[in-house]
RNA sequence: GGUCCCGUGGUGUAGCUUGGCUCAACAUGCCGCCCUGUCAAGGCGGAGAUCGCGGGUUCAAAUCCCGUCGGGACCGCCA
């Protein structure tokens, strides 16, 4: 080894100990004859001092150097007088006086400063980012994913569950997101998949009588990129046998409530246990099947209240089978004209019609566009069912249900950002249960399936399929973190009478599916046990753990927007002879000028 | 496929609205000299950008216009 101990270890105990340090040059202090020296590697950083006197070839040694520098120190622990100890620093009451220097490799001045938290172009951060992983934020996002994904591995096995891999290299499956192909070279125009998911993969090792199953597992879409969405993101994959909904939710929740204390001990949970919302319920109360319960803020119904009145525009969504719903943003009448017809601006961006508002003075008066054309009972109702009191802002959308929901949902989260309602330190942890088992997608003209091809529906609306599959619910849960959804799964179908139902519901016909299913309905005519199963993205989840926007800053080497790696610069064409190997003859779109 | 924002020394920004006083300012980093207790060390000095790229308007463009490239946020998309 190169050293004997870290940077970080040292401590007054230590003193009078010769020792030896490696590590990168972090800060230098160069006062002429003193010099300080910052020494960092991952565990920590310490202060190296040189004195000219005492040891003269360290001294000049430690001249030279520079940031990056990746030195060996041998050198004493020596206690800091008390007025020279740097409460700062873990290491703060010690420092090592250097008597041998070795240089183990000098550095480039880097791109950007390693040594400060200062914003860096992002491109820039990702193309040295074997630079950016040496900042503080970075190291403590990586070791804060080691924790978690540590935690994960040490309980699942506990519980009695196996980690097993699955191939990257599957089956192209054309329903859900776009697949990352890999043409075959031995079979000529085919191709491999990689998996968006160890779905079918999972379910089969049920079959197979693992029945507990993990995989810490990568998956692939080829979608367009957001904050919360990388080409290549990683999964908490579960499944269970003999199990029903209620079980996984359990495990999952018992889980995290154990594990976020450990690895985040600043954070706290908004209620334990965790709130279980319907489908129906979340949409009522927040307009999204994601939503964030740290805040109020919540929808209120008037549709009934709207029906009728004088208020054409109200009336009129109600007679055509809308809805009117409102919020009410506490304490908030003071908000301007101009910051009103923002809101309006961003609720249109979204395809509401308009966005109509009634300010409660706090004289008790009214100041709103709208309250003319009701009567005063219709407008008291209102203000009530709204609980309305001096000084709140009310704001109403009246639409389609799901545009009310939408745009309204939306606003309510945008309001909270603009109000710094949500504190990131509490997780408000819910899950969200009894989805609609298939939505009607009426461009397709066909029922979609909410989750994806294998949810059973509730045990109780089983019967449904055949009468009203719009009434039917699936077995199928969310959990949601903040207005982010961090887990979704469900009780799958492992009967093969009711599965041949829901692809013949969803349109799927009987060739096709024995064409990229036949593995899985094969399957389940040998013994296959109930299961059900629940993935989770580690990504997101350790995102909101660490306080950060975006995933790409809890993934070591994550692809730009534009689905790039900007460092190795891929994806990049391959050599001709490459090609020919796999059968691809190029039809490249022609080159704009 | 669409909407919006950004692009100025190595890094982060100012300047752009209202073109000329700017061969571009500030901070930091970098280089050199001085300095024995600093920890974002300090002092003095220095180098470093033809303002993403191309075209246009103009006597004159970082600044105005058009195009283009790159980056970011969002909508669509992501069962």
């Amino acid at each position: 080894m190169y050293k004997t101990h870290t940077c970080g270890e040292l401590r007054q105990t230590d003193a009078g100990q010769t020792v030896t340090l490696a590590g990168w040059v972090h800060r230098r202090r160069d006062h002429g004859d003193l010099i300080f020296i910052d020494l960092r590697d991952r565990f920590g950083l310490v202060q190296l001092v040189a004195d000219p006197e005492t040891s003269p070839k360290a001294h000049a040694a430690l001249g030279q150097v520079r940031s990056e520098w990746v030195l060996q120190v041998v050198g004493e622990v020596r206690s800091r007088p008390a007025e020279m100890v740097n409460p700062h620093l873990a290491t703060g009451e010690i420092e090592v006086v250097a008597t041998a220097v070795t240089v183990l490799n000098q550095s480039e001045t880097p791109p950007f400063l390693i040594n400060k938290e200062e914003p860096v172009d992002e491109n820039t951060r990702l193309k040295y980012r074997y630079l950016d992983l040496r900042t503080p934020r970075m190291q403590r996002n990586l070791t804060l994913r080691h924790q978690v994904i540590k935690f994960i591995r040490d309980y699942l096995d506990e519980h009695g569950f196996l980690e097993i891999e699955t191939p990257i290299l599957f089956k192209t499956t054309p329903e859900g997101a776009r697949d990352y192909l890999v043409p075959s070279r031995v079979h000529p125009g085919m191709v491999y998949a990689l998996p968006q998911s160890p779905q079918q993969l999972k379910q089969l090792l049920m079959v197979a009588g693992i029945e507990r199953y993990f995989q810490i597992a990568r998956c692939f879409r080829d979608e367009d990129q957001r904050g919360d969405r990388q080409p290549e993101f990683t999964q908490l994959d579960i499944e269970m046998s003999f199990v029903q909904r209620e079980d996984v939710m359990d495990l999952i929740e018992d889980m995290y409530t154990k594990m976020i204390p450990v690895v985040t001990p600043h954070k706290r949970f908004l209620r334990t246990p965790w709130p279980r919302l319907t489908y129906q319920e979340a949409m009522d109360r927040f307009g999204k099947d994601n939503p964030d319960i740290r805040f109020g803020l919540e929808l209120v119904d008037i549709t009934d209240l709207a029906k009728g009145s004088g208020f054409s525009v109200f009336a009129g969504a109600v007679e055509q089978g809308g809805h009117v719903r409102g919020i009410n943003v506490k304490g908030q009448g003071g908000y301007s004209r101009k910051q009103l017809d923002a809101l309006t601006d961003y609720v249109r961006q979204h395809g509401a019609k308009g966005l109509a508002y009634i300010i409660v003075e706090e004289s008790g008066e009214l100041r709103s566009p709208i309250t003319k054309f009701f009567s005063e009972d219709e407008t008291k109702a209102i203000l009530e069912r709204m609980a309305a009191e001096p000084g709140d802002l009310l704001l109403f959308v009246a639409d389609k249900p799901a545009v009310v929901y939408d745009t309204l949902g939306r606003l309510r989260v945008h309001l909270a950002e603009e109000l710094s309602l949500g504190d990131p330190d509490v997780l408000g942890f819910c899950w969200v249960i009894d989805f609609p088992f298939a939505f009607w997608d009426e461009e397709e003209k066909r029922w979609d399936p909410s989750h994806h091809l294998f949810t059973s529906p509730l045990p109780e609306d089983k019967a449904l399929i055949d009468t009203a599959p719009e009434r039917m619910r699936g077995a199928q849960y969310d959990l949601v973190l903040n207005n982010n959804e961090v887990a979704g799964g469900s009780i799958r179908i492992h009967d093969q009478a009711l599965q041949a139902k829901v692809f013949s519901l969803i349109g799927l016909e009987k060739e096709v599916a024995e064409q990229r299913f036949g593995h899985m309905l094969e399957a389940f005519q040998f013994g296959a046990p109930p299961h059900g199963g629940i993935a989770s993205g580690l990504d997101r989840l350790v995102m909101l753990l660490a306080d950060e926007s975006n995933i790409r800053e809890v993934i070591a080497f994550p692809k730009n927007q534009n689905a790039r790696d900007v460092m190795a610069d891929a994806p990049s064409p391959a050599d001709a002879g490459q090609y020919k190997d796999l059968h691809i003859k190029l039809d490249l779109p022609e080159e704009k000028k």
